[in-house]
DNA sequence: ACATGATGTGTACACTCGTACACATGACGA
DNA sequence: TCGTCATGTGTACGAGTGTACACATCATGT
């Protein structure tokens, strides 16, 4: 009958965009075949058809996700170019990037949880770490990189979990005690 | 027929506990009335004659988890005396309980991630930072407790997502830049 | 001994889920 | 123009879900 739009290439993406939203706002648990197709304004039908199953759907929308946040990462420390900068940059991360976009803490949550039960999932985190990572390597040492990557996840976490708001200052002051070398 | 147990005082505990074990091995979303009844050797009807619905039951898991945990952590920090063993006590809370009690990490992330949405949780993970962080104001002032309260928890997750391990000694060592004042 | 009411349980209902698969569709080569 | 077949869709099925509620059970007071 109502067998419409025949190639419709941006559909698998716009899945995928679709799933991301709903894990957003519902949360894996509440990602269903049937809500996904809505939200996407696909038919039931195209769910199974473009994605093997929902885990296929999952890794397909975490990798994106992840790939995203990695890319605004990657590009505030290439922006900076002296140490100042880049101690800048890393403030900035967790007080701009996190709070500018809300939802992404969920999303990060869901996808960390996944990943904590999940080896097949931890694929997905290990490249985004990694790739943070690199971007940090730029400026700092090995071992600052990885207090400064381990410090930026537990602002931001309690940033998002905490009701009264982070001194913005003492963000910058953690930052600075963690580029001090012995 | 086999209604055999009348009094069953601690059938609440038990489904409280059956609740943990079953959301640590298959998650929030796999912990169904029917799975937990089944962990606490329990009819399905007593799931709904205990707690008025999922929800309180999760409210009531998740508390138990916090307290049990947030009594770790206070443990810990109490039993410390001097500087130097707070310091060490800091560290040994993420060297040692985490590592001991893999499941704890699963559960931490499931907790997070209902409270990041769900602002009815967030009174259990708000209760737990606050005992934490007045567990560390004992030995610390006000801003280094707040940075070494992140500080651990970023840690504490990333030593779970990652592969290869953690060096024990960059703990330490991101504590003592911590604790650097300016 | 027995009635009674609090305590606890089995079951049924309405619903959602993932998935399979028979079938419709229309792009494209001849 | 028309046949063919890759591409895509509607629907049905069995399994699992939370919850309500009629009922069984037995501790207790008389």
């Amino acid at each position: 009958m109502n067998a419409a739009r025949r190639t419709d290439p941006q559909r698998r993406d716009r899945i995928i965009d679709a799933c991301l939203s709903v894990i957003a706002e519902q949360g894996v648990a509440g990602a269903s075949h049937r809500r996904i197709a809505l939200e996407a304004d696909v038919p039931l039908g195209s769910m199974t058809y473009h994605f093997a199953g929902m885990d296929e759907l999952l890794q397909a929308a975490f990798n994106r996700f992840a790939d995203t946040v990695a890319d605004r990462f990657e590009a505030r420390m290439s922006a900076a170019t002296t140490p100042h900068e880049a101690r800048r940059a890393v403030v900035d991360i967790i007080l701009k990037d996190v709070f500018t976009h809300p939802e992404d803490l969920v999303l990060s949550h869901e996808i960390y949880t996944l990943a904590a039960r999940r080896p097949e999932f931890r694929t997905i985190t290990d490249r985004w770490m990694t790739r943070s990572r690199i971007a940090l390597r730029r400026h700092f040492d090995a071992d600052t990189t990885m207090l400064l990557d381990a410090l930026i996840e537990g602002l931001t976490i309690h940033r998002a979990l905490t009701v009264g708001p982070v001194d913005d200052a003492l963000v910058a002051e953690a930052v600075d005690r963690m580029l001090r070398r012995d």
